[in-house]
RNA sequence: GCCGAAGUGGCGGAAUGGUAGACGCGGCAGUCUCAAAAACUGUUGAGGGGCAACCUUCGUGUCGGUUCGAGUCCGACCUUCGGCACCA
């Protein structure tokens, strides 16, 4: 089977993709006579140069946004580029290229990297998150949230990257204290920052009801969000020179308040020099000071052992009247619940630690099972009944708590309470490549956010790139000197900008209006293709990006500014790719770089290659021999299409089963294709060509059944070669285009066999096999079974007991 | 420590509780060629037997269990990878 004409992907894909272009096939408007549907891939940060990785989340999101699209769906799959961060500022710092010309050089490349895919992208849609016409309403989203209440200045411990010179969220501190972007170990600071109220969304944010995503991005979002439900309890406080009378603690676990033995207080808690006596002074400085010095992770680490000490002064417990010494220890965290804990050694683990250490009591008021009152040689922190507790003896453990709440509430020393992990979402960076923050402080007026009408507070393009721990801005006098914009006497324009996940938490919103300039979006646009309907990306961003994205959209939702409550009604997680054993990364200097493999193979066959790695949501290991397979696959599908069918006598049984195989083959793709089983689909369409193969060297089928097996078999293909596909689609002489076709149909009737291979098993095990009619009865199988030589063998005179028959599958007898 | 995912040929992987290893890579043999590459065809889990077509035993991380039948279900464990981790 050899055609004149070779596959030639270099000069049909070029081609191809002109026309494409030029023909505006792929442009996208509303249209209310088809179903919507919104297919997003997260948008690629600018680092210069595409890797396989980026193919691996653009190509199979392409392959099953066009599926959809043959299935009849209007399809909005757009492209954009996150284009504010630290690479670029880093870039200008040691290379001395201004970011915005760095960061739009990469755009250059990327886009064209972008093209040779061969997607679906309406490059009219595009948007690049740090031009002006984008953060102009980047900044005005800020001000709206401003104006809700859910922008704020606070002060707080902060985490400080000391390699990017910048404040961190919390979520962007990884694994044991690291920077998420460069690594290096964070640090605490106190200081002034702008914070978005995203706990004030924490419960909503813990419901996934209304979505569909893996349930481990769930739970990850749960994790993070970190919900304990408990009280928060009173000890009186009387100490000379201390206004406050009293403070609180929160606990999970009301039950233990009698086994009480100590209180703790974070080093970092406003009375901790006042609660400290002349004698301890000296002592508690030191630990103090010894805290500051330590990084977030070796602070927290479980292995640490356990150092605290006592400042000399007391609290009481007022469900006994006792009084219960104060220390300081760095295992209780300044931001979680009061910043207090009440230390129960008996039933809590790192309390009973604390208490061994310091030689502190340990009164058991959980009675385990079967308890003598024996000591204890950990703590107890199970269920159990209420000993040494007053009127609260003989409860269980879930029932003390709620008395014991019942009881604080009426006296008034405390109250039920709800605790979260979650911290507000910290948003200033001491960094120039990102949006202003659009707010001006003048000493009459204090903070000032600047009109809507004044937007965008442009980026000065003349500012000095040095890493000094502050924003660059901050020494740019043409853009920090302004007029406040209430009272017109001079002021200063806010200096830091935003985190670019705010960038990243609307561009979804973008894409359905990027051409509107009064607005953020459209409203009816914005009404037409939201929410998202598949979401696609890399599970990296549970706790960062998707958390952000679905707090901002909650927040406009409640401003009115949308009517949708979930940003993504679908998330999938594709894998990660991997060459030589890790993650591509320009520093481990493993990147495989597509651009040759197109070049040599054609884009077709790298989108083919990747996808049939493996599971999309598995990854896998990039294999340069591989994808030379897949470029033979596709040469023969080019054979196989080109060479002149010619039939020789025609066998209606082949022609039966062409029919059963062609619509096999469409259930299988389609199927596969719904459940993003990408390389089972290429599996199925491998061994569909390998079949036609066959067939062609046979000639047993009409002219006709070969080309109706050929156009199924390019239609299915068309998702995944789209090039090829329409090469050989124009070839075969069909009209153009492809990719205006609908999605092959099967019939369910047709894929029936009309035999099947029965398996003869002996006790379980495979002794023969048999074809059969399909429409054989139970009754002859058995018959037939027991009739064969092989299955004799096996039984010999052994008893017979009993025969079990699957339709279609098997006969198993079971012999004594 | 807790939570989640995964362990199948030389490799990537496939298998509604019913023929383990589809499909592909790699290997081997062959066709073509002066030769090589490319392409194409055949073959390829391991062990044992047979001149042969074939036959046979073992085999899906480990150990148990359920079942006529387990890669698949249940229990316990081991390993790897991801996430969280002094959160009161």
């Amino acid at each position: 089977m050899k055609s004149s004409l070779r596959y030639n992907p270099q000069e049909i894909e070029k081609k191809w993709r002109e026309k494409w272009a030029a023909d505006h096939i792929y442009e996208v408007r509303e249209d209310d006579s088809r179903p919507k549907f919104y297919a997003l891939t997260m948008f690629p940060y600018t680092s210069g140069d595409l890797h396989i990785g980026h193919w691996y989340a653009m190509a199979p999101s392409d392959v099953h946004a066009r599926f959809k699209r043959m299935q009849g769906y209007n399809v909005l799959h757009p492209m954009g580029f996150d284009a504010f961060g630290l690479p670029a500022e880093n870039t200008a710092i040691s290379h001395g290229i201004h970011p915005y010309i760095w960061t739009m050089e990469n755009i250059e490349n990327m886009r064209r990297q972008l093209k040779s895919i061969g997607a679906i992208y309406d490059w009219n849609r595009e948007v690049i998150s740090c031009l002006p016409e984008y953060y102009k309403w980047t900044q005005w989203f800020f001000l709206k949230l401003y104006q809700a209440g859910l922008a704020y200045r606070g002060e707080a411990p902060v985490n400080w990257c000391p390699r990017c010179q910048t404040v961190l969220a919390n979520e962007q501190v990884i694994g044991e204290g690291f920077c998420e972007r460069c690594g290096a170990a964070v640090t605490k600071r106190d200081l002034e920052q702008w914070f978005f109220r995203i706990t004030k969304y924490a419960d909503e944010l813990l419901d996934h009801s209304r979505i569909d995503w893996p349930e481990r991005i769930e739970i990850m979002q749960k994790n993070w969000i970190g919900k304990s439900t408990g009280a928060e309890i009173a000890f009186g406080l009387e100490h000379k020179g201390v206004d406050a009378k009293e403070m609180r603690v929160f606990t999970t676990r009301a039950d233990t308040i009698f086994g009480v033995t100590f209180f703790v207080l974070a080093p970092e808690h406003p009375l901790v020099p006042q609660l400290t006596t002349p004698e301890h002074k000296a002592e508690v400085e030191e630990y103090i000071f010894q805290t500051q010095r330590q990084t977030e992770f070796e602070r927290t680490a479980v292995e640490k052992e356990k150092g605290g000490v006592f400042l000399g002064s007391y609290v009481i417990n007022k469900l006994n009247g006792e009084l219960v010494p104060i220390w300081i220890a760095d295992y209780v965290l300044p931001g979680y619940g009061t910043g207090a804990v009440m230390g129960v050694p008996a039933h809590d683990q790192r309390d009973f630690e604390f208490a061994k250490k310091f030689e502190l009591p340990i009164r058991v008021v959980i009675a385990p099972p079967d308890w003598a009152g024996e000591e204890l040689e950990s703590a107890y922190t199970e269920s159990g009944t209420m000993v040494n507790s007053g009127q609260f003896d003989g409860l269980s453990s879930e029932q003390g708590v709620e008395a014991v709440c019942d009881y604080l509430q009426a006296k008034g020393w405390g109250k039920r309470a709800i605790t979260y992990r979650l911290r507000d979402w910290l948003i200033s960076r001491q960094r120039y490549w990102g949006a202003p923050i659009p707010i001006v402080y003048c000493d009459k007026c204090g903070i000032v956010p600047v009109p809507e009408k004044d937007l965008p507070v442009l980026l000065p393009p003349d500012a000095e790139f040095k890493p000094t721990g502050e924003s660059p801005l901050k020494y740019c006098e043409s853009f920090v000197n302004t007029t406040c914009p209430q009272c017109s006497s001079p002021a200063r324009r806010e200096t830091d900008t935003m985190d670019t996940f705010m960038c990243s938490s609307w561009y979804f919103l973008r894409y359905t209006s990027p051409e509107v300039d009064n607005n953020a979006f459209d409203d009816g646009k914005l009404k037409y293709w939201m929410p998202v309907d598949l979401y696609t990306g890399g599970a990296e961003h549970a706790t960062m990006h998707l958390l952000y994205a679905r707090f901002f959209v909650k927040a406009i939702r409640d401003m009115g500014l949308v009517d949708f409550d979930e940003p993504f009604v679908r998330l999938f997680n594709q894998g990660t790719i991997v060459y030589r054993g890790e993650k591509m990364s320009k520093s481990k200097g493993n990147v495989v770089t597509p651009d040759e493999y197109v070049a040599e193979l054609g884009a077709d066959a790298v989108r083919a290659y990747i996808m049939f790695i493996g599971p999309w949501e598995q990854g896998g290991e990039w294999s340069d021999s591989g994808i030379v397979g897949m470029s033979r696959w596709l040469n023969r599908v080019w054979n196989l299409v080109m060479a002149d069918y010619s039939s020789k006598e025609i066998d209606p049984k082949v022609e039966r089963e062409l029919s059963r195989v062609t619509h096999k083959t469409i259930r299988k793709v389609t199927g596969d294709m719904e459940r993003f089983r990408f390389n089972t689909m290429l599996a199925a369409l491998m061994e569909f060509t390998n079949y036609l193969g066959w067939l062609w060297e046979e000639g047993v089928v009409s002219v006709l059944a070969w080309r109706e097996a050929i156009t199924n078999l390019l239609l299915l293909l068309a998702p995944t070669a789209p090039h090829l596909a329409e090469e050989l689609w124009a070839r075969v002489g069909h009209p153009y285009s492809i990719h205006n076709q609908s999605w092959p149909k099967w019939d369910e009737e047709l894929t029936k066999e009309e035999e099947v291979t029965l398996v003869v098993q002996v006790n379980g095990k495979l002794r023969d096999k048999v074809t059969v009619p399909v429409s054989i009865t139970e009754a002859e199988a058995k018959e037939l079974a027991l009739s064969r030589e092989r299955v004799k063998a096996y039984v010999g005179d052994k008893e017979i007991g009993r025969i079990l028959y699957v339709p279609r599958r098997l006969v198993n007898i079971v012999v004594g």
